[in-house]
DNA sequence: ACTTACGGGACTACCCGTTCGT
DNA sequence: ACGAACGGGTAGTCCCGTAAGT
């Protein structure tokens, strides 16, 4: 039973040096090559793992990136109140939260989107997948929230789910492309702004 | 004085070609070779015109893509006497006004900046340079707009240009990711509520 | 007891998918991964019971190629009174009693011997051997022939049989590359004309 | 115009060792990288002149071996008043003029159809059309034999054409797998006596 | 101004074989 | 006896860029 853990050892390890080469480079540009180099495996470790450079990207989304989604935004929002002061208060802790490099590489979900929904229909699925549970955690928040009177029943959930999470798609592709906070830091302020004017009752 | 503007000629259907394919297949993975067979050129042409792949990016940023941003979003916005009324609009009529395949191939802008500004130092500062202007274009008139009266001196100008700029970038990525016209329409509604909401003043 | 029955079926059963791959694929275009595939077996089955891949095409022609030319020229040959006669008698039963896909996808001891014995000298001597058995089954029967009287002792029993392997392994040849049966035919019926005319006595 | 010539040159230094290496060592064993190396030419030429390795094939069957058959088998059956006297005198002076080399690498031809006929319908094809303008050759020149009386109307000049290219076939072959000759001039002496037994009026 | 020929390198996807464990 | 993990290498493809020619 020792052999079971080497290996789910050997492919995190593969799955985690991936993670780093895609993020850097992109997922067309990441070289097999460089991430088995950061590993002290080779080509016979990856393709017993993966049968090839989607399976990989896959596994990135299944296994990290959709922990990643469910950890920050999706659980916090778990037995809430009141929506718009959890929503407020979630995006402006991730935003402060966030660590320099990952602000200046970019959202890797976003990043992988971006690059691969156009020519690889199943990877595309994927990330959409994804993306929709994210989104729909946040409707759901504010669906109950309209039950309970702490949300205006004049606003759309799914449509503010979406705006939320494609302003914060956003910011973090101009904070990368800009190097710089600022774009996320606007984009956190004027969400709490937004979700304060409009989304709460009269 | 014919053969220059033949020359000319020759340029902008590289430049042409090379739009269309790196908005179908992304920077990385276009091929200069498909580019040129989508002409009836060859290298030498090609290598005449633009130094290499890079410049090729260069040209688009700088002849297409500048004038893209100029003409839908900020020409409109020159002698505007009540900016939110403005943005209001011009956001709606672009998201109404968009082709389908716009919508689905995704921003060129946003996808060049995702993919190459991580590697590419040049180009992401010359896309930076366009996304500033744009912004700058909607904080202007924002200030105006405070100078005048029309908006609520309560808003940062800037903050809220980068965060319509967001906004849009990411919808139209989530547009791409969900082959869906909804993720723009969501924001759009949203924005404007947005601007009616926190940007007027009281 | 139990056990080496068992060891001895997985040995057969990797045996069977490897003749199937490498009749359909070519020697060396079959895959060992393949060959496994088609079982439910893994890499320690396939060598523990042969050394290599060579091995495996040695195990293919000793086991089955040897048994299937014994069975279907050799043996029916024994106690052969009249050679000319059981020649035809087998060529015409062997062709006409030959499935489709047997036709299509030509001699496995034919498509081996093109492709390997230009480059291992083993196989090409395992496969010679056979092809030798088989010459030498024909030889003898026209010997005897010749010393009851029913064969012309003008030919040349060696240089007869070696003929009639050729122009049968050509005729597979040219039937699997025509996807075909009628070279097949039209070599029956020659060899049987021919048999009739130059190898009876006047 | 001392380009284009150059050219040529590169393709045909490209196509010959090609065909060293592909008669050598088969088609898929075949190496680029050792047919380049066996030229001063790299990659990039050989990208340049072909698309791909089953181009190369296919211009190895157009150029070259077409062109065998042509001058060895088809061309001197032009103008051939007794088609029998003809054959007999073409198979035997070919295979006593063949060259050691020849005899033991196979027939490049056959050697091509058996290993990638089963597996490239398209190479196949092509193969098959120039066996078919083989045997179409031979049988032509029988059928101008039964016109002129040279030869037997009891015989069908497909069935026979097919089979003696068939025997020509299977007897490289054997003779490749032996490292023999013998083959060969037994299949030529059996192919002479049969003409002469079977083809001729009475 | 533009074409054709070519250099040279990189990438993914296999493949065969070994080793350790059970 | 057999499974699973992994080593190590090579194959074909394609790509960007150069340079000589016209």
């Amino acid at each position: 039973m020792k052999k079971k853990e080497q290996a789910e050892q050997t492919r995190l390890k593969i799955l985690h040096a991936a993670i780093g080469e895609i993020h850097h480079k992109g997922y067309k540009a990441a070289s097999l090559d460089h991430i088995l180099a950061a590993t002290d495996l080779t080509k016979g470790a990856l393709y017993h793992h993966f049968s090839d450079k989607r399976e990989l990207a896959h596994a990135i989304l299944e296994e990290y990136l959709r922990m990643l989604v469910d950890v920050y935004w999706i659980k916090p929002l778990d037995d809430c109140a009141d929506p718009v002061a959890c929503l407020q208060d979630l995006i402006a802790r991730n935003i402060a939260g966030m660590p320099d490099d990952e602000v200046f590489y970019g959202c890797l979900l976003n990043n992988l989107a971006n690059e691969t929904s156009g020519t690889d229909e199943e990877l595309r699925a994927h990330i959409d997948q994804i993306y929709k549970s994210w989104e729909t955690a946040f409707a759901d928040a504010l669906r109950k929230g309209q039950k309970n009177g702490t949300v205006s029943k004049a606003i759309s959930p799914d449509e503010v789910a979406s705006f939320i999470v494609a302003a914060l798609a956003g910011a973090r592709s101009l904070a990368k492309n800009s190097k710089s906070r600022e774009p996320m830091i606007a984009c956190g302020n004027s969400l709490i702004s937004y979700l304060g004017a409009v989304c709460k009752p009269l």
